[in-house]
RNA sequence: GUCCCCGUCGUCUAGUGGUCUAGGACACCGGGUUUUCAUCCCGGCAACAGGGGUUCGAUCCCCCUCGGGGAUGCCA
């Protein structure tokens, strides 16, 4: 058994993309079966290496591994459509050897007229097939005007096509309304997707495609080429598109749509391609976020959802800070070092362990890695120049009570030993507030903001010096 | 326009001719824990698109309508 993903190198992976090379994967990984790699880059204006790089680093990042791609070779190579040129040319002499295919010499000129006049009906066009069947003469006579030509495929007259796919079931269409004979290599020489797609499936013997629903429409040009070629025909599965929140197919304009973004900020790649599998799918048990292992068990393609999911970045998010709160300490603590490096942090200069039981904390706050950026200066920086609503506390009366009493009380009365769990009861009495009148603006004091950890642990953690350094700071600001 | 696909809470879904007073999760709202916030725990709100059939009985099967999406490229 053998599936594919194919994409065409023409800009980053998107999230739709890497959904079907997910469900690739998994299917593979649970059928024992090969995945290939295969590049679409007939494209040549579009398509660049560096797309092809960021595709494979992206789908590396998650997790999926191939068995046969450019990188890696195998025995169906090439694996890149643009190295393949001689192997279609064979098949496009055939075609138009056997009459299955020929010469257009309509321009594009012509054929937007063509287009436009007619009933006005643009929508509904499809070629006339002028170029049908021209006699020699006449196809001699445009050769000598040295006019360019396509190849189209010869579309047969109401032939019906069965697409078993399966997701949808069988879907039945007519040769007569698939929009006529369409081209199949280009007036450059290039040959065009559709065409040389179902070649590529059946020589490197693919026994089923899974690809997105917006290729079902396509699925039956697909088919009349291999029939007419002689072909063996793959298995289809058509996933459905994925949604804006608007209901329309999701792209930028909807939010972030490159896995290399969600990479960027801060998303666990098995958190993504867990989220992936549950947009369409669910586990026997109902359960949601489970072992990628556990997927690729229970994974069954019939129990994929016809229906066309939207993609909720807010419940991406969620399970993403819930992979975070799982994964083991030491683990997260490493893949949390270089946002906190991007936040300013010199992370190798701090001990490990400090390190980590910070992490500890902080996570509980973090949906994704991020997060950790506007957080870590509560424990990491010397001291927390306070933010809008702690500068408003710390002017109040209660706010210079409380720092004026803190300073007394850790110069004179405190040490390293007893300051932590000291502090908050002497300042309390000293001050006789409490309550949130006292917490807030102790707290204030020690972090600069309103909100965080538990106040006894941020301290624990900080230390006397740090815990000191703060107060002096605020009794500087607000105090003199 | 034409062809094709799809319609269960706001969202992702479970369910299948009676066990459905339709289950779970996210979001939202309320409560508890936290003298804060988040985490965590408990509770609540909320859906079978509409209309016809078939049937003793339809969310489930069939048809129509409506709604959404895709295809209709010398893009893939």
């Amino acid at each position: 058994m053998r599936v594919r993903f194919a994409p065409s190198p023409t800009g980053f992976l998107h999230v739709g993309n890497a959904r079907t090379a997910i469900v690739n994967y998994l299917y593979a990984r649970s059928n024992n079966a090969r995945m290939v790699l295969r590049i679409e880059d007939t494209d040549l204006e579009r398509s660049t290496r560096e797309s092809e790089d960021s595709i494979f680093r992206d789908l590396s990042w998650l997790g999926i591994r191939w068995d046969e791609g450019p990188d890696l070779g195998g025995e169906f190579g090439p694996y890149r459509q643009s190295e393949r040129f001689d192997i279609y040319r064979s098949y496009t002499e055939r075609l138009l050897g056997e009459g299955n295919a020929y010469r257009c010499y309509c321009t594009k000129e012509e054929l937007d007229r063509m287009k436009k006049g007619g009933d006005g009906e643009a929508e509904s066009y499809t070629y006339s097939g002028r170029c049908r069947s021209l006699t020699d003469d006449e196809r001699k006579k445009f050769e000598a005007e040295g006019r360019p030509s396509t190849v189209r495929f010869r579309v047969p007259d109401n032939v019906s096509i069965v697409v078993n796919d399966r997701i949808k079931g069988p879907v039945e269409f007519n040769s007569s309304n698939i929009g006529g004979d369409f081209i199949i290599v280009r007036s450059d020489g290039v040959p065009v997707f559709n065409y040389i797609v179902i070649i590529d499936d059946t020589l490197m013997k693919i026994s089923l495609v899974i690809r997105g629903d917006d290729h079902l429409s396509n699925t039956p040009k697909q088919l009349l080429v291999a029939r007419a070629l002689g072909l063996s025909e793959p298995e289809y599965a058509h996933l459905p598109l994925i949604m804006g929140p608007d209901r329309s197919k999701l792209s930028k304009r909807h939010g972030i749509t490159s896995v290399e973004m969600y990479r960027k900020e801060g998303y666990l790649p098995h958190a993504l391609m867990n989220y992936m599998a549950m947009l369409g799918w669910a586990s026997e048990s109902g359960e949601e976020i489970l072992p990628i292992e556990d997927i690729i068990r229970q994974i069954d393609l019939k129990k994929l959802s016809k229906n066309a999911p939207i993609f909720d970045f807010q419940k991406l998010r969620w399970m993403n800070g819930m992979y975070i709160r799982d994964y083991p300490l030491a683990d997260i603590t490493i893949l949390f070092m270089p946002y906190l490096a991007n936040a300013g942090y010199n992370v190798d200069a701090i001990d490990r362990t400090h390190l980590e039981t910070v992490v500890s904390i902080l996570r509980r706050y973090c949906d994704i890695l991020s997060d950790i950026g506007h957080l870590a200066g509560i424990f990491l920086d010397e001291v927390c120049v306070p933010d809008e609503e702690a500068d408003a506390m710390l002017k109040s009366d209660d706010g210079k009570n409380v720092i004026r009493a803190s300073r007394t009380i850790i110069r004179d009365r405190l040490d390293s030993a007893n300051f932590a769990t000291g502090l908050i009861p002497a300042v309390k009495g000293a001050t006789s507030l409490k309550g949130k009148s006292f917490f807030m603006p102790l707290r204030a004091i020690i972090t600069g903001r309103q909100k965080g950890p538990e106040l006894d642990q941020v301290m624990a953690v900080i230390g006397y010096d740090k815990c000191k350094m703060r107060i002096e700071y605020c009794h500087e600001h607000y105090c003199s």
